[in-house]
DNA sequence: CTAAGTACGACCTACTTGGTCGTATATTAA
DNA sequence: TTAATATACGACCAAGTAGGTCGTACTTAG
């Protein structure tokens, strides 16, 4: 269930870019050092987020990457779909790689593992860059402790 | 995302030692010819469920497994998370696997992870064998269609 | 004793993850 | 025009995981 490096270091650098929208274009080697990434593996990462069309890029010197379109408009589900796949736990409630299910017993948790999906979803596809660089982080002992006395530790 | 197919032996079998429940023992050739498992990898899956106190064996001719408890006393979630691991998309937002974070990007999505991750673990806790068992099978169609409408494919 | 079970460690193959490297091409400042 | 600094992109690679198979020892009913 845990996102992909693939992923974490696409969203290290979107906001990077966001904190940046509107200026001149960041190359690579900074969006590296500043985000903690390997250089050479981020060169591929800009270049699905590219064809993805949420970074352009302009080359030789004075070149580098910049926000495509506006923060508001790129969702948390698209940059996670994109990277590590479809959400959904199995294939039969999934509507983008959906495959029948054959096997009866599959198929008893739709219900369930519709719900988790949904939830997923929803939260995912709403969420924008901006809507998340926007917000405060929260507070880790707070939310730790909470967990502790519902039990429900994942 | 997806659950690995350990799991979803599992869920399987564990659905027709629910349906057996207080019967004779059945032997895992049985139970794999009937769920469509490898019968030698469910060996092994029969083994660790058995180390979890889901279900007991006996040995010998005649023998087999069958429910250690009742279907009310197992839960979905225990089953995901034993053999699928922590289901936190992010590490610092896990309780069992818990890890600081170090990098600022990441802990912006500490809410939205956060959310993901509570419902998934609260549907999933609470979602017992029984439950999913009695539970009657979703239209495929109607969920897929009202899927489509809302645009959140996953 | 034998047939039919479980128990369990060793092994194996294909795929995925998380990268690195070499090199071609574009742009600009001197 | 050339050196410096960018992106572009395919080839490669090591380690880990997923999803098994196999051999064999042990257990029990009839």
């Amino acid at each position: 269930m845990k996102i992909s490096m693939k992923t974490d270091y696409a969203f290290r650098v979107l906001f990077t870019l966001v904190e940046h929208y509107g200026k001149e274009p960041i190359p690579i080697r900074e969006l590296a050092q500043r985000n903690d990434v390997p250089k050479r593996f981020l060169e591929h990462i800009m270049l699905e987020m590219k064809a993805k069309g949420w970074v352009c890029s302009e080359m030789g010197k004075q070149g580098g990457y910049r926000l495509a379109k506006s923060p508001e408009q790129i969702t948390a589900g698209e940059v996670i779909r994109h990277f590590d796949g479809v959400l959904a736990p199995i294939g039969c409630v999934s509507v983008f790689g959906y495959e029948p299910c054959d096997k009866e017993p599959k198929c008893r948790f739709r219900r369930l593992f519709l719900d988790v999906r949904n939830h997923a979803a929803r939260l995912m596809d709403r969420t924008t860059l901006s809507a998340i660089f926007a917000e405060k982080s929260v507070e880790t002992d707070e939310v730790l402790s909470m967990e502790f006395v519902n039990g429900a530790g994942i």
